[in-house]
RNA sequence: GGGCGGUUAGCUCAGAUGGUUAGAGUGUUGCGUUGACAUCGCAAAGGUCACUGGUUCGAUUCCAGUACCGCCCA
């Protein structure tokens, strides 16, 4: 053990690969499950995490850093209190962004999925699946994640594909899935459906037309508004409020659809706003969702005026071959021409847009596979609100709440060849559709053998909503779903508990009886240093692994992790990462200190018995213990930046600042070698547990200096978590030691004002106002005399005679005097006497004040006016001291 | 239109069940190579806690409303 060989600035780079190769190797992430860890299980000993997979289709961003940051950290720390953990990795295919991502491959090489067929097309993505995989779980153990990796999954592989067509099959089965012709979300860049949630809106500058129909009988015209005048091809009827009376009587008539000069009814309907345009509205149910359900509330007809790629198709006459804006030019001309256009008006409206590429979604009529979510939904909902899952913040709760009790029913099948192949075959013969587990060989109902599958893939969400027991090998009961299933927690983004969180819940109660998880932990979303969304588009993200690069992944996951509050969003800030860089380098110093004063230090030949400890020693392991309480308390509650910044704090102020700086003349060998070595045992005890209670947080550096100093046991990672030791905790201790501080300080702040130069010693003189403070100060003359650069201490009672020639410090129960004879300028230390004279004032009369409030004597406390008497007390005394002060050197 | 979050020091953020002389980091200023650390030490300056009401003996903290910012849903 020897400081001396440690390099002066801390190196993350020399330290981190090591040793997550070395845990890795030692299988310490490893998750056990059988016999034993069922039964830790009963015993609530079991702690469990599947990590939400991320996609496979490039690399990590720092939402993810984050992510995994706050997994690791409960993981670790849940391992340390001795829970049998699992933390589950993997990653997800994500169907339509990764076959994205090789359409553009294959572009580039000049070719298409279409050329080389699904086959080949295929074998493509897996190939970019294995490349990116690989490369994203690499940096998932750059950062330093704690997860098993033996039992690492992918939402394609054999298991999870298992599992989705045992679910597909049931719930079709169940009548929970149906095939249907409803309108639907139709990309025309994606070439597939989306379902509502992947349908993104926004505010965009539109217009709106006023378009007059002729009615059939008479001269007449109904005026309608619309923003998309293309779809009047598809009009079926014109609907009115049945309330308003500009149309009453027209209700039952017929008008002619313009262009087309096809008859439609006008028809009324409760969902017509009358202020909204004209209070007449044409109505297409093919391509609008609110115009289809009124469309089957009329028994109206579809007609389809467009095609897969957004334009007008055969049945648009001759706009047909037109792209939807093009038509929407040349209609409005046309109608223009004919005089039936009335006016046009800006106007703006939220418009889809497709989540993956930003092109406007074309709501459109396909026949297409459903989820129905009504009978799915109640007991998800239930299972929140009886509290067998509990959202952390609370507020998301209502969040999920609403979305689940306005749920419609989900359109899981795509257009994509990227993803499970839905589990249904037509048969060619006799036109039987067949659902099944198990490819089937020929028709059951025909005996046909000319068989075809449904050549659709289900949506990605569709898999990963069972990734919590898909992954630990259900339909089989394993003994990892006995030990491990529901999860503890489930940790992830905000932006994610419509597509994800809310289908776990349904799929986990319909298929497990048991809802996934005990508690869902939402973060905020990383933002750049402007506070926006980090996106390809503004170029302002961030790689994560070149911050770990610069700074390490201890700093990027303390930096992470602390500054902010459960479910908020964090700006991410160059400058914070340097002070967590300054942090690891600090802690790294203190050790590189410890160490090199350690070094004739044997921990096994210490009897501890015979120690004697002094104040600053049992002042740090009180604090120390305090501290361990705080942050276990905070863990508990899922307060990480809390318990980060207790770290900080501990580690910085306390045992930096203030106990290595006292102990250091024992250390030195300035007093008995029986001090030495009780500040030698306290030091490296404190030291140690101080990296166990941060491991969680900062794993690399804290296992680094772990090892170096004395220690049990192979590994940081599976030492014994400091719960915070009753026994060690004194009010008493700290609040002298806070006396003795205060007086260093007021020291410290007066030889600064008085500008005297730190290396020159001078005299000090302390009045205690009470002698059991006097005892204190005692106590901690050495401290005062090394701290307060002090060159002869004297330590008196108030009550005796003052000093002449001194400038002076009041502090609770001392007064504080520093006889700088040629120093002292009277005048000035009169001003400062009095400005602190008048500060007292202003506290003694609100005290006063407060006190003499009748309300408050009997309302408030007993405990809450003995404290506030206290205070004033106090700051009588310090007035009274000031004013003795002021009145001597007058 | 509905819902949620935010508004505290120049900047970024903390402030359990209401009682603190309202905190931290960073930035600013002054001093400093004291045998871990200049990625450091010591000290200092800096806030009518967005606004208006209400509840209360007492409100930065609870309630209502207003303004502005952000997000989600329709």
């Amino acid at each position: 053990m020897d400081g001396k060989n440690l390099s002066k600035t801390y190196d993350p780079k020399n330290v981190e690969e090591k040793w997550y190769q070395h845990w890795e190797k030692s299988g310490y992430f490893r998750a056990e499950a059988n016999e034993e860890t069922k039964k830790a299980k009963e015993e609530g000993k079991t702690f469990s995490i599947v990590m939400p997979p991320p996609n496979v289709t490039g690399s990590l961003h720092l939402g993810h850093a984050l992510d995994n940051t706050l997994q690791d950290i409960l993981t670790r720390w849940r391992r340390m209190q001795g829970y049998e953990t699992l933390w589950l990795p993997g990653t997800d295919h994500a169907g339509i962004a990764t076959q994205a991502k090789v359409e553009g491959q294959l572009a580039k090489e000049g070719t298409s999925k279409y050329d080389i067929g699904r086959e080949k097309f295929l074998e493509r993505v897996w190939e970019w699946k294995k490349q990116y995989g690989d490369h994203i779980t690499k940096q998932l153990r750059k950062l330093g994640t704690s997860c098993d990796w033996e039992r690492e999954r992918f939402t394609l592989d054999e298991g999870c594909s298992r599992a989705v067509r045992e679910v597909f099959v049931r719930l079709y089965e169940k009548g929970l899935i149906y095939q249907g012709n409803y309108i639907i979300n139709w990309c025309p860049q994606c070439q597939t459906t989306i379902s509502d949630i992947e349908v993104e809106h926004e505010d965009q500058k539109g217009q709106i037309w006023y378009i007059n129909y002729p009615l059939q009988e008479g001269d007449g015209y109904i005026m309608v508004a619309t923003t998309r005048p293309e779809t009047m091809l598809g009009d079926t009827a014109i609907a009115v409020n049945p309330e308003d009376d500009r149309y009453k009587h027209l209700i039952g008539k017929n008008a002619i659809l313009p262009l087309v000069n096809r008859e439609i009814p006008i028809i009324a309907d409760e969902y017509v706003d009358k202020e909204f345009g004209t209070g007449a509205v044409k109505i297409t149910p093919a391509h609008d969702p609110n115009d289809f359900e009124m469309g089957l509330r009329h028994e109206l007809e579809q007609i389809n005026v467009l095609d897969r790629q957004g334009k007008m198709n055969e049945l648009a006459g001759k706009y047909e071959g037109l792209d939807r804006y093009d038509a929407r030019k040349k209609i409005v001309a046309d109608l223009e021409d004919l005089g039936l256009l009335v006016k046009v008006e800006d106007h703006d409206h939220a418009v889809g847009q497709c989540y993956r590429c930003g092109t406007t979604i074309e709501p459109l009529v396909s026949k297409q596979w459903f989820v129905k979510m009504k009978p799915l939904a109640e007991p998800a909902i239930q299972a929140v609100l009886d509290g067998k899952t509990k959202f952390v913040p609370e507020r998301f709760t209502k969040t999920y709440l609403n979305w689940m009790e306005n749920i419609r029913d989900w359109c899981i099948s795509r257009q994509l060849w990227w993803g499970h192949r839905i589990p249904v075959w037509y048969c060619q013969e006799c036109n039987e559709v067949i659902c099944a587990k198990e490819d089937p060989t020929h028709c059951p109902k025909c005996g046909s053998e000319k068989l075809k599958q449904d050549s659709d893939v289900l949506d990605t969400w569709f898999s990963s909503g069972l990734w919590p027991f898909s992954t630990m090998g259900w339909p089989d009961n394993t003994e990892a779903l006995q030990t491990y299933y529901p999860t503890s927690v489930l940790v992830t983004g905000r932006d994610i508990i419509f597509f994800w969180v809310a289908r776990m819940i349904f799929t986990a109660l319909e298929f497990m009886d048991e809802a996934p998880f005990q508690e869902v932990f939402i973060h905020g979303l990383v933002l750049d240093a402007q506070g926006r969304k980090m996106s390809k588009s503004l170029g302002n993200g961030i790689d994560p692994i070149e911050v770990i690069d610069k700074y390490g992944a201890d700093t990027l996951r303390f930096m992470l992790i602390t500054g902010n509050t459960p479910g908020n969003d964090l700006r991410f800030q160059m400058e914070r990462l340097e002070g967590t860089r300054n942090f690891a380098n600090k802690i790294w110093n203190a050790s590189r200190f410890a160490l090199m004063n350690l070094a004739d230090y044997d921990e096994d030949k210490v009897n501890t018995e015979e120690l004697e400890y002094t104040l600053a020693d049992r002042w740090i392991r009180s604090r120390f213990n305090r501290a361990a309480q705080e942050v276990t308390r905070n863990m508990e509650r899922y307060d990480l930046g809390e318990a980060g910044r207790v770290l900080y704090e501990f580690i910085w102020d306390e045992f930096c600042d203030w106990y290595i700086e006292l102990i250091k003349p024992r250390l030195y060998g300035k007093e008995t070698e029986k001090s030495k070595i009780t500040a030698q045992y306290v030091l490296a005890k404190t030291l140690r547990q101080t990296m166990e209670l941060l491991h969680p947080f900062m794993p690399f550096i804290t296992e680094e200096i772990w090892q170096l100093l004395p220690h049990q046991g192979e590994t940081i990672m599976l030492s014994q978590w400091p719960q915070g030791k009753e026994e060690e905790l004194s009010e008493k201790i700290e609040q002298q030691m806070s006396t003795i501080m205060e007086v260093i300080k007021a020291v410290r702040n007066l030889r600064s004002e008085m500008n005297v130069a730190p290396g020159k010693k001078a005299e000090l003189i302390l009045m205690a106002q009470a002698p059991e403070i006097k005892a204190v100060l005692e106590a901690g003359e050495q401290y005062i005399n090394n701290l307060g650069s002090v060159s002869q201490l004297t330590i008196r009672e108030s009550s005796t005679e003052k000093p002449e020639q001194a400038v002076t410090a009041i502090v609770s129960g001392v007064e504080v005097y520093l006889p700088l004879r040629d120093l002292i300028d009277i005048t000035k230390e009169l001003e400062r006497l009095e400005k602190e004279n008048t500060n007292l004032d202003k506290e003694i009369s609100r005290l006063e004040k407060k006190l003499s409030n009748q309300g408050f004597i009997s309302k408030a406390p007993q405990e809450v006016v003995e404290k506030e008497k206290l205070k004033l007390q106090d700051y009588q005394a310090k007035k009274e001291a000031v004013l003795g002060r002021i009145s001597s050197l007058r």
